[in-house]
DNA sequence: TAAAACAACTAAATCGTTTTCGGTAGGTCA
DNA sequence: TGACCTACCGAAAACGATTTAGTTGTTTTA
C-alpha cells in the first residue's frame, strides 16, 4: 500500500527544502528552470496532490458547503439537492448534506457539528421540528459567527440571510383561478397546519383567489392535517361528506389519495372534478390522469441558492445586505385539469 | 461579528499555556483543579468548540464519508443514501455526497478531489460510464492508497472490496416464478443493455425461471433498450406487435410507461396481463393498479454499506478480508398481479 | 573595487489541535 | 541535607501546506 506522499517526502527525495518543493509545485518564477523541472517531474511520477484538509486548515477555507434538509427521500428536496450540487461542483465546493429528519434536535446538532469548521456556509431548508418551536437560535448562533446561510423553500422572517422562495401564493392564486376559469365553483383546500410557512402562503393564495372573484370563503372546503403524514380515513370522511368540484393540495400525495378514493366512487376526473397539486413530482406525471401541478422548480432553486452562497462566501467584504429571491411557479397542466 | 474561539486565545486570555488549555478541556488529571474549573468555565462562556478542520489533520481522520452515486434523483438511490446517512451520523460521522451523473469522467474527478484527504472512505455505486467504459483505475488506486471502499447495487468482480448487493438473479426468478404459477405462459422482460450488472443478473433470473419451468425462452419477447431513457415508441411498438399475458421490468418507469400503453388499448391489468417492476418505488405505490414490485431494501443497504465502511476505517489492522454481503429480494404484491 | 542588484534557494512562522517530554516547586523520607 | 516523589504546568514537535523574510553566491554597476 502506497500511502499519500507529501511535500515533505519530496523534498527530502530530492534533497532540498519544502518551500522549493511547494513553489516549484506551483511554477513560481523564484525557482529554477532545472529544479522545477526535476521536481514537477517526480511529483507527476509520484502522482503528488496536495492534501485538502492541510490547505483548508492554512487558507480558512474548506470548500465544503453544508446543505441541510429535512428529508432526501422526497422530490422537490431531492431536485434541489441537485441544482445545488451542480452548481457547486463546478465551482469546486463539495456538498455535505446532513439530513434533520424534521426534527429541531437533529437540525441544531447536525448544524453545530458542521460550523466548527467543516464548512465555508449552509444552504437548508427548516425542519417542522423547528417552524413548530419557532426556534432560532442555531442560525443566529452561525449567522453570528459570520458564517453565510442561504435558506430555501422553508424560511423564516426571523432570520437575516439571502433567501430563496418560489412565490408559494402566486401559485394558489393561479391554481383556484384556473379551477374558476373552468366554472368550479367548490373549490377546497388541502392543507397542513400552517406553522409551515408554505402552507400558509398556499391558503393566502387559495383565500384571495376567490375573494378576488367574488366567491365565498367556506371554511368547510378546506382540509388541513396535522402533519404529512397521510389520512386515509380524514381523506376518505372528507370526500364523503362534502361535495366539491374542484381540489388544490398543497402536495402531491395528499392529491394523489384523493384523486384514488373520488375515482372508487365513480366520480370521473376532471369531468366531475378537478385537480391541481403542488410540486411537480413522479407521481404527478405517472397518476391516471395526470395530475396538474405547480411547478416549483426545485433545481433552478438549489442553483440560485448555491450561486448566492458562493458568492457570499468568497466576497471579502461583509455585506450585511441581505436579498431573497423570489421564483415563479408555473402551471403544468395534465389531465386532471380541463373538463 | 464574534469569530470562532481557539484554544489559543483562551491560553492568552487566562494566562496558562495552550497545553494546559486542551488538556483542561479535556479534563486530563495531570491540570489542578482550580485551573480546570477556570478554563471549563471560561470555554462554556465563549462557546469553545475544537475546529475539525484542525483535529482532521493532526488525526489524520476527517470522520466524513464520501458517497459518489449515479443520480439523485432516484428513489433507490435516495433510500440507500437515507440509510447510509442515518447510520454514519449516529456514528459522528458526516457524509459528502458526489453525483457521477452516469458519467465515468465525473466518477472519476470527484474520487480524486475526495481522495486527497476530504474523506475516510467511499461508498459508491458505479456510473453507467464507468461500466460500459470497464475502466476502474480510478477505483484501484484509491484501495492502493489504503481508503476504505464499499460498492454497492451496480458492483464490478474487478475490484476487490467490500459489496453490498440484492439478489437480483433471485428477484426475477421469483418473480417470473410467480407469474407462471399466476398461469401465465407468454412472459415479457424489458431490461437494459446488460453492460449494467444489475440487468444482466435480473436476465439471468428471467431466463433460469422460464428453463426450470419447462417454459421455452423466446428472444422476441426481450425487450432491450440501450439506456435507462424511456423510448415511448419502443414500448407502444412491442406491445403492438407481442402477444404476452405478463411482463417483468428491471425499473419501474419501463413498466408504468407499459401498463399506461395496455391499458390505453383496453387490455386489462391484471386480468388479461400482469406486470412486475423492479424497485418498489412511489411509482408503484401510486400507479393504478399498484405494480407488484422488488423491493430491494434501499435503506438497509445503506446501512449494511455504511457499516461495512466504517467498520474497515476504524480498524486498526489492515486486513485484506473483503465481503460481498447478499441482501434478498422482496415481492411486494399490488394490483397488477394475481388474476 | 566596493556597493548594489539579482537569482536561487531555505528557515521559520502560521493555521488549531494533540501529545510527549520536560521542568519546577514543594513536600516527604532517610 | 540530600534524594526522591508528586502535583501541576509549559515548551515544542507534529499533522501538511503556504508564505514571508531572510541567506547565500554570483553578476552588474558606479
Amino acid at each position: 500500500m502506497k500511502r499519500k506522499i507529501t511535500l515533505k517526502h519530496i523534498a527530502r527525495e530530492l534533497g532540498v527544502s519544502i518551500s522549493t518543493v511547494s513553489k516549484a509545485l506551483k511554477n513560481s518564477e523564484e525557482i529554477g528552470r532545472d529544479t522545477k523541472e526535476k521536481i514537477q517531474a517526480f511529483a507527476k511520477l509520484y502522482n503528488y496532490k496536495p492534501n485538502n484538509i492541510a490547505i483548508s486548515l492554512k487558507n480558512k477555507r474548506t470548500k465544503n458547503i453544508g446543505v441541510i434538509i429535512p428529508d432526501i427521500v422526497h422530490h422537490f428536496f431531492t431536485t434541489v439537492f441537485r441544482g445545488i450540487e451542480k452548481y457547486a461542483n463546478a465551482k469546486g465546493y463539495n456538498v455535505i448534506v446532513c439530513v434533520s429528519d424534521e426534527s429541531f434536535d437533529k437540525e441544531v446538532i447536525n448544524m453545530e457539528l458542521l460550523a466548527n469548521g467543516s464548512i465555508d456556509g449552509f444552504i437548508m431548508a427548516l425542519s417542522a421540528g423547528t417552524q413548530l418551536k419557532n426556534d432560532y437560535n442555531h442560525l443566529k448562533e452561525v449567522t453570528a459567527q459570520g458564517i453565510p446561510l442561504v435558506l430555501f423553500d422553508r424560511v423564516t422572517p426571523e432570520i437575516k440571510c439571502d433567501k430563496v422562495v418560489i412565490d408559494d401564493k402566486k401559485g394558489a392564486y393561479n391554481a383556484v383561478t384556473t379551477f374558476i376559469r373552468e366554472g368550479r365553483k367548490k373549490i377546497a383546500l388541502i392543507t397542513t397546519k400552517d406553522y409551515f410557512s408554505v402552507s400558509r402562503d398556499r391558503a393566502a393564495g387559495y383565500r384571495e383567489a376567490l375573494l378576488d372573484n367574488d366567491l365565498e370563503i367556506n371554511e368547510d372546503l378546506i382540509l388541513e392535517f396535522p402533519s404529512m403524514e397521510v389520512d386515509e380515513k380524514g381523506i376518505e370522511e372528507f370526500f364523503t361528506n362534502k361535495k366539491v368540484d374542484a381540489v388544490l393540495s398543497v402536495n402531491e400525495i395528499f392529491a394523489i389519495h384523493s384523486m384514488r378514493f373520488v375515482q372508487s366512487l365513480g366520480i370521473k376526473i376532471p369531468e366531475d372534478i378537478s385537480f391541481i397539486g403542488f410540486t411537480d413530482g413522479l407521481l404527478s406525471k405517472y397518476s391516471t390522469p395526470g395530475l396538474t401541478a405547480v411547478a416549483q422548480h426545485g433545481e433552478d432553486m438549489g442553483k440560485i441558492a448555491a450561486e448566492m452562497l458562493i458568492e457570499k462566501v468568497e466576497s471579502e467584504e461583509e455585506e450585511e445586505t441581505y436579498t431573497t429571491k423570489v421564483l415563479e411557479p408555473t402551471l403544468i397542466v395534465r389531465g386532471s385539469t380541463g373538463n
